[in-house]
RNA sequence: GGGGGCGUGGCCUAGCAUGGUAUGGCGCCAGUCUCGGGCACUGGAGGUCGUGGGUUCAAAUCCCAUCGCCCCCA
């Protein structure tokens, strides 16, 4: 039982907890290289949901997907020059191929800005080829040596990275903004995570951007996961990168850049928040199996269970992702346990009791709780579960958002409260003060969010008592 | 940078002080039986003991080197 299983409480030992929950219920292994993970078919078919819901909002918005080489020379990588610093220290470089070596480095893409850029340089031509509207599902590598976690932080990770071209700086500002709302509704209707969304501040912007929207969760240990950013770029590459159009009149001009990016981590993120001692617990949009048929017989009864089972499983197929799980090398027990630690967010079993009542037992991942249904009304029943299994994981968690986001008004309470969550306080817009506060606590400013209306005009800074700029949400971070 | 610990079938592990060709559990395979919360029994397969070198008649065990992983301290 116990090596089959969780063996260790998601309240006790969270990290020990979410490391044995992602292996246990086959979403990934690790691979050979530190820091590099294998995604298993589970884990993947839960990333193929997340794409489906992603890009189907990106079509629907107008943007088409593209594929870019994963090798960048060194000299375009350098082009523009702060970017370059900033990812410097992670980049991996190939320099030879086979016993030669490369008359200039390679960069396995950190990130696709400037290979991106120099081929839209040749694309973009007049008003008319704008706006330019790409994005690309790819991998990117940067090398992380110190705590790497699963999906979390690893040297490479799946991700889409979208990057557009715009004739005006307020077209590329709506850009950045829509596709930061269509992230939203990914993680809040989909993966039922409430997550707060503001500006980054200059320290943690994207480096190379003119200010970077993001998007943060909270994590059941009190530390806050940026879940996606979008960047709006202004021309601080279509300079370097020479992206010019000419408008209307005739004029030639830079254009106006965007790029935004979602990575699996936010499968990670999903495990943190909805996962429980059993182990994984999936919401039923996101979910590859939403319903998960278990049949328990006797010998007398084989058939005619497994025969009920097949009917509700092409009954429920139409509508719902549904597997009959009939290997008969297992118990119904061990079933049980192996769809929970799994995560399927709901269980029907069908007996010989059922079959004779025309009934089936309906059991809730979330909740635990068991429902004996009758036949004719199973498929609505079903339905109307798995939505409120959605919905209350959904506030679960926002719930728990509420309840460990605290106010700070002095330095004191806010070093009283950063170790449990979120806290909001006033910030004179200084990076020295944001500096010292994450060098003495150990947390930053995760975002400065949009909704800025309890900012009282007499607010001060939290660390040097002057006059407030804004307020911010501080934690630790992942 | 400093210190400590651990590498034994897929996984966990005994054995190491005092050298004699590796123990048990899980998992896996076959069969019998079971099945409403990780059934039971019987039989079976599977190991260059991280790697390289040394000592020895003989090395998982002793010595040297090396690689990998984990923890602690700066």
């Amino acid at each position: 039982m116990s090596e089959l299983g969780v063996t260790v409480s998601k309240r006790e030992e969270f990290g020990e907890w979410y490391i044995q929950v992602v292996l246990k219920s086959n979403i990934l292994d690790y691979a050979p290289v530190k820091g590099f993970i294998v995604l298993k078919p589970y884990g993947y078919a839960i990333w193929e949901r997340l794409r489906e819901i992603a890009d189907r909002r990106f079509k629907e918005t107008g943007h088409q997907n593209a594929f870019l080489p994963t090798l960048i020379p060194e000299s375009l990588l350098s082009k523009e020059a702060e970017h370059f610093e900033g990812f410097k220290p992670e980049v991996f470089w190939v320099t030879h191929a086979g016993n030669n070596q490369l008359g200039e480095r390679l960069a396995l893409r950190p990130t696709s800005e400037t290979l991106a850029y120099e081929i839209f340089a040749k694309w973009v031509r007049s008003y008319r080829d704008l706006p330019l509207k790409i994005n690309f599902w790819n991998t990117a590598l940067r090398a992380e040596i110190k705590s790497t976690k699963p999906l979390i932080r690893t040297s490479e990770f799946l991700w889409q990275e979208g990057h557009t071209v715009h004739a005006s700086r307020e077209e590329a500002e709506q850009e950045a903004m829509m596709m930061l709302s269509i992230y939203r509704e990914v993680m809040e209707e989909y993966l039922a995570i409430p997550v707060i969304a503001g500006y980054k501040s200059e320290r943690e912007k994207f480096v190379g951007a003119d200010y970077t929207l993001t998007l943060e969760a909270l994590m059941p240990d009190g530390r806050a996961l940026q879940m996606g950013t979008s960047h709006n770029l202004g021309q601080n590459f279509s300079r370097p990168f020479n992206i010019r159009f000419l408008d209307r009149d005739g004029r030639e001009q830079y254009a106006w850049q965007t790029s935004w990016g979602i990575s699996w981590r936010l499968i990670g993120a999903v495990v943190m928040v909805h996962g429980d001692d059993k182990g994984l617990v999936l919401p039923p949009r996101i979910a590859p199996i939403q319903v998960i048929i278990i049949p328990i017989f006797y010998d007398s009864d084989k058939d005619a269970v497994l025969d009920k089972c097949r009917r509700i499983y092409t009954l429920l197929r139409e509508r719902f992702r549904v597997h009959l799980d009939d290997r008969e090398e297992y118990t119904p027990g061990y079933k049980f346990n192996d769809w929970e630690l799994k995560g399927v967010p709901l269980r029907v079993e069908v007996g010989p009791r059922d079959v004779k009542q025309g009934k089936a037992v309906l059991a809730r991942r979330d909740t635990g709780s068991k429902a004996v249904v009758g036949d004719e009304g199973l498929l609505d029943m079903v339905e109307e579960v798995l939505e409120d299994i959605q919905h209350s994981l959904y506030s679960r968690a926002q719930e728990f958002l509420r309840s460990h986001t605290f106010h700070a008004d002095s330095y004191d309470e806010f070093k009283a409260h950063i170790e449990h969550g979120f806290v909001k306080a006033y910030w004179c817009g200084s990076g020295e003060c944001e500096a010292r506060m994450k060098e003495e606590t150990g947390a930053d400013i995760r975002v400065i969010p949009f909704d800025q209306e309890d900012v009282a005009k007499d607010g001060s800074c939290i660390y040097c008592g002057k006059g407030a700029k804004s307020i911010a949400y501080f934690a630790r971070a992942y």
